[in-house]
DNA sequence: TAGATTGTTAATCGATTAACAATC
DNA sequence: TAGATTGTTAATCGATTAACAATC
């Protein structure tokens, strides 16, 4: 990634390539701001001001060309470089995930499953093996992977993620509802899915 | 809800709600704003703003008293209040929201989700039935419901979003990757979980 | 040409951070 | 008292919006 880009800017560009997607599936060849702005509800110069930060250029009077803008957004979020990662606890929503194919199509590959439950340890979920927590150290090391995406029950997310950071994992992706407490170098990120519910209901007085 | 809070702040205060959960559950009885803050990795003045905001008052020299805080949170973003909603999809995703049992704590309560696959239809996840998507209309009105949880595959996305619409929804928590083209009287909150993770995994070089 | 669009600068807006008096 | 903390105002920072010349 040239320069880091903003979160939001990172999000924006995110959505910006969904809707490429479809309008390529339906055949479209151009796309102009204000169209991609009015699905978004944002303002038009907000998606001009994104789009030149992946350095793709439009053309006056007819927008952005999609092939090649999807591209370069592609580039940019780096959809393309494969992302090892690994899941702790196998549980409902660790599952889905696995199962959830459109991680993959933007980069993620994730490479194992643990859990602590023995009935569950040995098994494939997706063609992906089920270890038991134990062996969380040798497997990361071994595939140098410092991504891990956290979905086990509360009580043991910070148990958990003691035993990812000793692992040397360095990016987490905290689907549970607890503030996890991890080193400096260790980032981590919140889904926080009652949050962001909360947030887009809060409309309602 | 008395003022509307804006989105960011309802996030926070999502995750100030965790750790005081956390706290409880391990017996303390205060929490001073420099300690959240550290937490979270944010200013010690904002987590105060934040708080001045739900009415709760703390002391000089010890901080918040935990019970109270977590009650003011939880009364002024609503978790009491029961929020009736459905799933489109009862996929993996969908299947794995609904046995989420944190969701209902937080005052969401799943009423039935919906499939057009017959081999899913009139079977029960996690004691809710799975009606026919034909059947949409007829189970909101009678219920009322007014947030729906889509989790279908993206290629029927839009498709189940007009219906969705059409049968009254107000709410649509979108986990798929694409962007809804819904009428201004509807709110969508893009989940947005492949963002999310990219804008996490960003700083990476 | 007239009109729609891009690219870009300036202005605005809102959110976060810094600072500090008041308190216990 | 000394020190830690709250509550709050002012300053800063960054993100979004408005405006508009250039382009086709």
């Amino acid at each position: 990634m040239p320069n880091k880009l903003a979160d939001n800017v990172i999000k924006r560009l995110t959505l910006y390539h969904f809707i490429l997607d479809d309008c390529e599936t339906q055949g479209l060849e151009y796309i102009s701001s204000p169209q991609i702005a009015e699905l978004l509800g944002i303002d038009d110069s907000l998606v001009r001001k994104d789009i030149k930060l992946v350095n793709n250029c439009g053309k006056c009077k007819i927008g952005y060309e999609i092939k090649p803008l999807k591209a370069c957004i592609e580039h940019t979020l780096g959809f393309r470089k494969i992302k090892d990662a690994v899941i702790v606890g196998a549980g409902n929503l660790g599952s889905a995930l696995i199962r959830y194919d459109d991680l993959e199509q933007y980069g993620f590959n994730i490479v194992a499953l643990f859990d602590n439950d023995s009935s569950k340890v040995g098994q494939s979920i997706n063609s992906r093996k089920v270890h038991h927590i134990s062996e969380i150290t040798k497997v990361l090391q071994e595939k140098q992977i410092r991504i891990g995406i956290l979905t086990v029950p509360k009580g043991v997310a910070q148990e958990c993620t003691d035993i990812l950071v000793q692992a040397g994992i360095k990016y987490i992706w905290n689907f549970t509802p607890r503030v996890l407490n991890v080193p400096n170098d260790v980032r981590v990120w919140n889904e926080n899915l009652i949050g962001n519910l909360l947030s887009a209901w809060a409309d309602e007085s």
